[in-house]
DNA sequence: CCGGCCATCGGCCGAAAGGACGATTCGCTC
DNA sequence: GAGCGAATCGTCCTTTCGGCCGATGGCCGG
């Protein structure tokens, strides 16, 4: 497993190359000090995973992530950015910047290993503290959301309501769900008087709300 | 710190408490087999973690999250969720139901100490294979969300837009919008062409995506 | 002043939606 | 084994949708 160190502070470089180096599995194959530095190695190298801080001369961590493996861009590299500030507008800008990984300075070594091999493997790992925050965003909209409905839907009629929410006519959701017409008309029949929808378009609705879709 | 431990299979039950009791800072005060006993347990002996399995007799792990763990409980526990099964349905459910944890079994010992240590702290430490699909769901909605149209839409097709996607029949969009039947019908053909949409729930779909509604 | 774009309106028609019945099968519980 | 809810399928009927025509008036820029 082959990794890229980017960080300002020739303490913190070293001791991230000691802790990754002392694993059998990982190579630290560059470490550099600056953005620029880390997006020219990173290209040249094409290390497994990129570990970046936020703050840097010439390019922050963020631009770095965004260049390196942001939307749009061709074969996007594995970045895990660390840094010792745990503030919102870093954390989204790493994670809708690309990054798989978001690592806090005094998280320890053990979960700077982690964040690296499941940085490698594909996975993200992202500091405890900070996906606590991140679970409340999660968390909260389900409470406020989407009024629950007078009796719960089944199993089965939640499966009619996401092909609906989709856009799906009767028929093909009839032709997804293996089953007829009829039946499909039938459960949506229950889905009305369950939700008080006036028609499918009320259900989608309910569904976006609620967030059973996305 | 003082954790317990709920899983139905005694292998996975004692493997746990040997990994966890190895800590010199971890102590396993309770192991149990189903959910109830788990609520119970978790009652009486308060333990600062509770590690939960999903798949157990009499009441599963995500029902003993929510009276545990649940919004509206007085005093929440701190609940981490382990399962063999990466499942959405189950990842949604623990964490919207109160879990500040959330590992798959395969994970290995060292997180899993890392997640009771998290838990205990106040943080929340999720698998990295869950949350690299945890993470698309935030990446998503800045990058992805709505397809730009065709064409770009006329303010009075996002007027009819809004209110279709809000569930209305064209008739209430003709009457709130003062216009003829006619005339919404007209909009929704431009509207058809430019989003490419087959049908009004797709339209609906479109304008959710897009941030248009709420 | 003419050509485009937009908003407005109308009619016609086939397809889809949805409401109202009834009916069967399965599995669970009492 | 009676009772019950869920899932399945069917038929008949009305309303709504959505596509495809065409038409008018207003406004703006070349």
């Amino acid at each position: 497993m082959r990794v890229l160190v980017a960080d300002d502070q020739e303490l913190v470089r070293t001791g991230f190359q000691m802790i990754l180096d002392a694993q059998p599995d990982i190579e630290v194959v560059a470490a550099v000090a600056d953005g620029v530095a880390a997006v020219e190695q990173a290209r040249r190298l094409r290390p497994d995973v990129c570990l970046l801080d936020i703050r840097m001369p010439r390019l922050d961590g963020l631009e770095a992530t965004r260049i390196l493996a942001g939307p749009g861009v061709p074969d996007p590299m594995r970045v895990v950015i660390v840094t010792t500030f745990d503030l919102d507008e870093y954390v989204y800008g790493a994670l809708r910047g690309g990054a798989c990984g978001f690592l806090l300075k005094d998280s320890g070594p053990t979960l700077l290993i982690e964040a690296v091999r499941a940085a490698a493997n594909g996975d993200a790992l992202v500091s405890p503290s900070v996906t606590v925050r991140l679970l409340e965003h999660l968390a909260r909209p389900a409470a406020v959301r989407g009024r629950p409905p007078r009796e719960p839907l089944t199993e089965r009629e939640l499966d009619v309501v996401r092909l609906i929410a989709r856009g799906r006519t009767n028929q093909e959701v009839a032709a997804e769900l293996f089953v007829s017409l009829s039946t499909v008309k039938t459960h949506l029949g229950s889905i009305f008087a369950k939700l008080g929808a006036r028609n499918r378009v009320e259900i989608a609705a309910w569904a976006w709300e609620s967030g059973l879709i996305r």
